[in-house]
DNA sequence: ACTTTTTCTTGACAGATGTCCAAGAAACCC
DNA sequence: GGGTTTCTTGGACATCTGTCAAGAAAAAGT
C-alpha cells in the first residue's frame, strides 16, 4: 500500500500516492461507464475489468470492496456534473436569454447524457435502500440542488425580481421534468427531450418569480 | 395449466383460473414485500419464497420466469396505489381543505409506506436500464400523473380559477417533492415529513394556478 | 375406490458473483 | 545488476443465482 504520505523522502511517496489516485480515478472511469451501461443491479467486477485494460483481480488491490468502489465512482461523478450549468449562468446577459440557454442545455444533457443520467437515478434508488450509500447521495443531491438555484437566482437577478421558490421546491420540478423526460427518452419517444425544453422554459418564466 | 377457459363446463375451469390467479396475487404480494425490503437488485426468488407459505420451485409454476413475476407485482402495486388521493378529492368541501387534506396525505404515506415508495422509485430507475419493464412503468406512470391531476384540477374548480399547470409539470413537481423528502426521511431526518407536507401545501397555494 | 389432474417440494444443474491469494512481472532504488 | 517494493495476473474458493425436472402430495373427477 502506498496510501501512507509520512516518509522520508516525500517526492516519491507523493508520486506513488499520485499513481495510486490516478489508477483509482481510471479504474471508477471504467467502472463509470460499465454503471451507465448495464445499471447497478446487472453490473459485476467482472464486467467492469472487462471494460477496463485490468484484469479482475486488481480492483481488490485498489478498492477495499464493491461498496468502496462504487462510492468511489459517485464521487467522481459527483465532481464532473455539478457545474453544468456555471458557464450558460455565467455568459448569460439577459434573462430570456438564460431561460433559453438552460432549456437547451437541459434537453442537450437530456440525449447526449441519457446513459449516465440514468445511472444517478439509479443510484439514487440505491440509497433509499444501501444505507452505506446514503450520506455521499445526499450530498450529492444537494449540490444538485445549489446548482438549480444558481441558475434560478441568476434568473431572477437579470429579471431585477426575487425568486419566489424554495431551493427545494425549484430543485424538485426541474429533476421531476428531468426525470420523467428521461423515462420517455430512453423509451424511444421523440419529442421527450423538446417537451422538456418546452416546459422547462415554461417552469423559469411562469413560476419561479410567482405571480406578477 | 389452467390458463384456458374454453371449455364445456365453465364452471369448473373459471373456479381454476380464478384459484390459478389468486395464488399469483399471494406470490405477488409477498414479491412486493420482499421487494420492497431489499430492493430490486438484492432479491432473489429464493428469498421471495422464503417470505411466502411455499417452496422456491412453485414460482416458476405461476411464472414464466422472474420478469414477469415483477412485471405481475407492478401491475399488482398499480392497482391499489392510483387512487390513493381519490377519497380526499371527494370530500373536499373548500379549497384551503383539500390543500391541507392532499399535504397531510403525502407526509403521512410517506412516512406510512415508506419501503412501498422506495421499491417504486427503484423500479422506475430499472425501467431505465430494462426494456421489457418500460411499457407498464410508463403506463404506471402516466396514471399517478393522472391522479395527481385529478387532485389540481378539482383544487381550481373549487377555487372557481383555471390551473395554471401542464399535467406534466404539475406531476414533476410533487414527484420531485415527494421523492427528496423519501430520501431524506429514510436517511432517518426527522423533518422529512413536515418539511414535504408544507412544500406540498406551498406549491399548491402558490404556483398551480399561476400569477394572481 | 380408483384414476386423472392439479399443485407443490425437493434436489440438481450450470453459470455467475465477491473475495482472496500465490506467484509472476514490472518498476524502482542503491 | 541485484535486491526490494509495487503492481498485476489468473485461478481457486464458497456462495448464490435462475431455471428446470422428477416425483410426492393433494384435489378433483368419475
Amino acid at each position: 500500500m502506498t496510501e501512507v504520505v509520512e516518509r522520508a523522502d516525500e517526492r516519491i511517496s507523493r508520486r506513488q500516492v499520485d499513481k495510486f489516485a490516478q489508477r483509482r480515478d481510471l479504474l471508477a472511469s471504467s467502472a463509470l461507464r460499465t454503471l451507465s451501461e448495464l445499471g447497478y443491479a446487472r453490473t459485476s467486477l467482472r464486467e467492469i475489468a472487462q471494460n477496463s485494460e485490468f484484469s479482475h483481480g486488481v480492483l481488490h488491490y485498489y478498492f477495499r470492496d464493491k461498496n468502496e468502489l462504487i462510492l468511489h465512482c459517485v464521487r467522481q461523478y459527483k465532481a464532473e456534473c455539478v457545474t453544468r450549468y456555471d458557464h450558460i449562468i455565467e455568459s448569460a446577459s439577459s434573462a430570456a436569454q438564460l431561460c433559453d440557454s438552460f432549456a437547451a442545455a437541459m434537453a442537450a444533457t437530456l440525449t447526449e447524457e441519457a446513459h449516465l443520467h440514468r445511472l444517478w437515478y439509479d443510484m439514487r434508488s440505491q440509497g433509499l435502500f444501501e444505507p452505506s450509500f446514503r450520506a455521499d447521495l445526499l450530498e450529492l443531491d444537494h449540490s444538485l440542488e445549489q446548482m438549480i438555484w444558481r441558475v434560478v437566482s441568476r434568473y431572477a437577478e437579470l429579471s431585477t425580481r426575487p425568486v419566489a421558490m424554495d431551493p427545494a421546491v425549484a430543485y424538485a420540478v426541474f429533476d421531476g421534468l428531468f426525470q420523467k423526460a428521461l423515462l420517455r427518452f430512453l423509451g424511444g419517444e421523440a419529442d421527450a427531450a423538446a417537451d422538456l425544453q418546452r416546459h422547462t422554459g415554461s417552469v423559469l418564466v411562469e413560476f419561479v418569480l410567482g405571480g406578477r
